[in-house]
RNA sequence: GCCGGAGUGGCGGAAUUGGCAGACGCGCACGACUCAAAAUCGUGUUCCUUCGGGAUUGUGGGUUCGAUUCCCACCUUCGGCACCA
């Protein structure tokens, strides 16, 4: 008939007015304000690789939009960005384009910030922290130089883990996969020896376990405890005939007793020194073949066994038998001690190798729920548990208290002791590349190894370096920036041309965000006071077993170093998934099924698009992007814009009309209160969608003219408000609200409207659903099991049978047993 | 092999403490508006049905008056670890 008056919902023409206009009066600026309960909420800082992903949509939204909803709850509410910019992607561009890899990364910094005020999130800019900034390393440096002080550094020779496209040392962390391969770039890892920097997190393995004070989901903490992967077992010393101890660790000290032989990684020390001249060619020979394989072939679990006996004899200390030594690729030197004793009766790589090469095998356990076991004859190893046999003193006794005995056994007679294993290397941090922190030490010919002093901070990263990877630092081939003077002696001295792990850059982001201009410290005391630790923390499982295993240990250090309070940085830690390409596989390049947000954003606005992302998904699963789906956010959002700001409509809503939208609006409220605070923002979404369909329907009733409209128009907006934070403010602006939405407190739920009057009886027979009854909710258990079982279609199903039970569940069902 | 997550209509997903399975949305079908189309609005939409009802939350058991929900076994799938002594 007529025309709408207002103008049509164009997101394009109201989301970057509001992006300005927030930005222009600080509305999301953070400030320590002590009458205020405070809030640190965090979300991962993206790598400056280029372009904003929709899987940073995905990630940031829903953590702003319940960052926004805290901060209504009065809150004040802490949400930086950032960017974790130093890494390999820059240099390897810099190769690519011939660009200097600083200007790569500071170009991506400039467009990705732009991408993100796309987004509307409330990031508060000034506290946005650059890893790759001098004044941000100077303190990552710092942390390095403490860390070194307090013996948590070190420097040794070792075999470690080396990518060879990557030209550079990786953590053991950053090893994934059967095949071992680089985690950034996939190929094939090498092993090289190399001299390098590496923390001491396995000081801190046993503290790692506890999660007692932090609330993370299940599958993190499932991943950093096998991860740290603890053993608890005992070492016990065994001899040579000639008298040198070879220590092993087992976890079952139990089956000493069952040891027919010993077995040496082929990188053993002692290895050389116990070969017999007899067996010297043999054990040369497979040594050196061994050496040839990589890690992938040595370490496949279903390779037959290989291994030489090398001509040496051990003497067992529990019972002083005499047992060959063997040397073996089965036994690895990076666990435990690089040699076991071996119990083929109840261990199956022990028996397969025992049978391979015609060893004994001596039962020492006999499980009670199997025939007396035989070792010449029994067909495979069997579990340890049952009752101690062929065990001198522990005879009779069960296996798992036998395990203590043992272990008090060799105590005793000073053996050996209880003790414990743990997968979990310490970490190595040295990378060989340009860009990323200096490692800031120098090595003097006299004083040695010499930290840089404090007030040399920072090391700085030359720009004029030549970054062809060679496998070598690039900054070693700068003409003068690695040779200096020591600081201490005055002599001759050289730069450490190694870099760190960018995964110790990220390891205390969190704390340069409450000061990043601070000169004087990593950060203020005084804004650490106030907003530390980070009250939830948002991001990818994949990072697990690195970056948020890091960052504790990185906390628990500097505790211990008097820097940082508490044991926890992160309090609470929730993860999204993944979006996958429409294809239902990972989004990349070369697939071609990458989703641009930009483009999404263009074509239905960032507030369409924010609350897609969060309506689409169950958050913590992720899945394909559906191309389709948007539209229906789409319509929504339009409708919600024509509820609200259309031309009332005329009709004969009445005092129960209004009635029943308050109680919907409230059930409404209270649900999707419950949901922000769940992480549940599916149903956030949808239950607005509902709502808005209630409130489509009173408006053709005339309910845009009634007095609960107001209130209706209020909440809803305020309840849109941290999902779709552009048209709540517009709607909110239009409708003469004071500015801004997003400083409005969050509306209270009134319980008493929330009441149903009626409620639905569900009438079952024999546990199926046969009818439904309409009662009053005060309506008496009684008088509901009267009109139940006077109920015609439960009658039918009665078929005149007198009911053997009637249940009645208050407000919900009466269930007749016939 | 071991550890963990997930299996619900054609699709994404919902179901709060063991109590109406399939909310909300996509898609589809039909209708209204339109010369027509788009947009919008309305109605319907798990399957089978003799229209009474029956079946149904990966499969098979169990507990219970009652199970998507709890227990046992298994299957599929996605992650992690893997000769770790």
């Amino acid at each position: 008939m007529s025309i709408s008056k207002t103008p049509r919902y164009i997101p394009a023409n109201i989301e970057p007015k509001w992006q300005r206009k927030w930005e222009a009066d600080g509305l999301y600026h953070s400030d320590i304000d002590p009458e205020k309960k405070k809030y640190y909420a965090l979300t991962m800082l993206p790598y400056p690789s280029g372009n904003l992903h929709i899987g940073h949509w995905y990630a940031m939204t829903p953590s702003d939009a319940r960052a926004r909803y805290l901060r209504m709850n009065g809150y004040n509410v802490l949400f930086p960005m950032g960017f974790d910019a130093f890494g390999l992607p820059a240099e390897n561009a810099a190769i690519k384009h011939n660009i200097h890899p600083k200007q790569w990364t500071y170009d991506n910094i400039a467009h990705m910030r732009e991408q993100m005020r796309s987004m509307g999130n409330m990031f508060d800019w000034r506290r946005e922290a650059i890893s790759s900034d001098p004044k941000y390393y100077r303190w990552t440096q710092w942390f390095f130089i403490q860390l070194l002080k307090n013996e948590l550094a070190y420097r040794q020779k070792s075999l470690v883990d080396w990518c060879p496209k990557c030209n550079t040392t990786l953590a053991r962390e950053q090893v994934v996969g059967e095949d071992r391969h680089c985690e950034r770039c996939h190929t094939p890892v090498v092993k090289k020896e190399l001299e390098q920097w590496f923390f001491r997190i396995t000081r801190y393995a046993d503290e790692l376990l506890d999660f007692t004070d932090i609330d993370w989901p299940e599958p993190v903490k499932v991943l950093q405890t096998n991860w740290i992967g603890r053993s608890e077992g005992a070492s016990v010393v065994f001899h040579t005939e000639q008298g040198d101890p070879i220590e092993i660790f087992t976890t079952r000290p139990d089956t000493l007793w069952g040891a027919t032989f010993m077995v040496l990684a082929p990188e053993h020390p002692l290895l050389k020194k116990i070969t017999s001249p007899e067996q010297k060619t043999q054990v040369e020979a497979y040594v050196a073949e061994t050496i040839r394989q990589t890690d992938i072939q040595r370490e496949a679990t279903d390779k037959e066994k290989t291994g030489v006996f090398t001509g040496g004899y051990a003497i067992n200390p529990v019972n002083n038998e005499r047992i060959p030594i063997w040397v073996a690729d089965y036994v690895l030197m990076t666990y435990g001690t690089g040699a076991i004793m071996a119990v083929p009766a109840h261990d199956q790589r022990d028996f397969e190798f025992a049978r391979k090469f015609g060893l004994e095998v001596r039962v020492v356990i006999q499980p009670p729920d199997m025939p007396a076991l035989d070792g010449a004859n029994m067909p495979a190893s069997v579990p340890a548990r049952g009752t101690m046999v062929n065990s001198g003193i522990l005879n009779g006794t069960p296996a798992d208290e036998a395990f203590r005995q043992a272990i008090r056994f060799v105590e005793e007679k000073g053996f050996g002791k209880g003790a414990v294993n743990y997968r979990l290397r310490d970490w190595l941090i040295s990378r060989q590349r340009y860009w990323g922190a200096p490692i800031p030490v120098l090595y003097c010919e006299k004083c040695g190894v010499v930290p840089v002093p404090d007030e040399d901070l920072p090391v700085l990263l030359p720009d004029d370096v030549e970054w062809k990877p060679t496998g070598e630092s690039p900054l070693k081939l700068h003409p003068t920036w690695r040779f200096t003077t020591c600081p201490q002696c005055g002599g001759k001295a050289e730069r450490e041309t190694d870099t760190m792990d960018t995964f110790m850059c990220s390891s205390w982001y969190h704390l340069r965000y409450l000061s990043p201009d601070e000169e004087n410290a990593p950060f203020n005391q005084e804004e650490y006071d106030y907003w530390m630790p980070v009250d939830t923390y948002t991001g990818g499982v994949e990072h697990a077993t690195m970056h948020l295993m890091y960052t504790r240990f990185f906390h628990k250090a500097f505790r211990d170093l008097g820097v940082v309070k508490g044991n926890e940085p992160m309090l609470q830690l929730r993860n999204q998934g993944q979006i996958l390409g429409p294809d239902g596989q990972r989004m990349s390049k070369s697939r071609g099924n990458v989703v641009d947000p930009d483009k999404q954003v263009q074509l239905y606005g960032a507030d369409t698009v924010r609350a897609f992302l969060m309506f689409g998904y169950r958050w913590a699963e992720g899945g394909p992007w559906e191309p389709g789906n948007i539209t229906g956010v789409q319509r929504w959002l339009n409708r919600v814009w024509n509820i609200f700001l259309d031309e009332p409509q005329v009709g004969n809503f009445d005092e129960a009309g209004a009635k029943l939208l308050r109680r919907k609006l409230h059930q409404t409220l209270k649900a999707v209160t419950r949901d922000y605070e769940q992480f549940e923002f599916n149903t956030v979404v949808s239950g607005l969608m509902e709502l808005s369909n209630t409130l489509q329907e009173a408006r053709a009733e005339g309910a845009s003219a009634a007095p609960v409209w107001k209130e209706a128009t209020s909440i809803y907006l305020r309840m849109l408000a941290p999902i779709c934070p552009h048209i709540a403010e517009e709607i909110w602006e239009r409708l003469g609200l004071p500015y801004s939405i997003h400083t409005q407190r969050w509306p209270q739920v009134d319980e008493q409207a929330t009441q149903e009057e009626e409620i639905t009886i569900v009438l079952q027979v024999n546990g199926k659903l046969r009818d439904k009854l309409m009662v009053p909710v005060n309506c008496s258990e009684e008088r509901i099991k009267e009109l139940a079982l006077a109920n015609e279609t439960v009658q039918r199903f009665l078929e005149g049978a007198v009911p053997r039970k009637v249940i009645y569940v208050p407000g919900k069902l009466v269930n007749i047993v016939r």
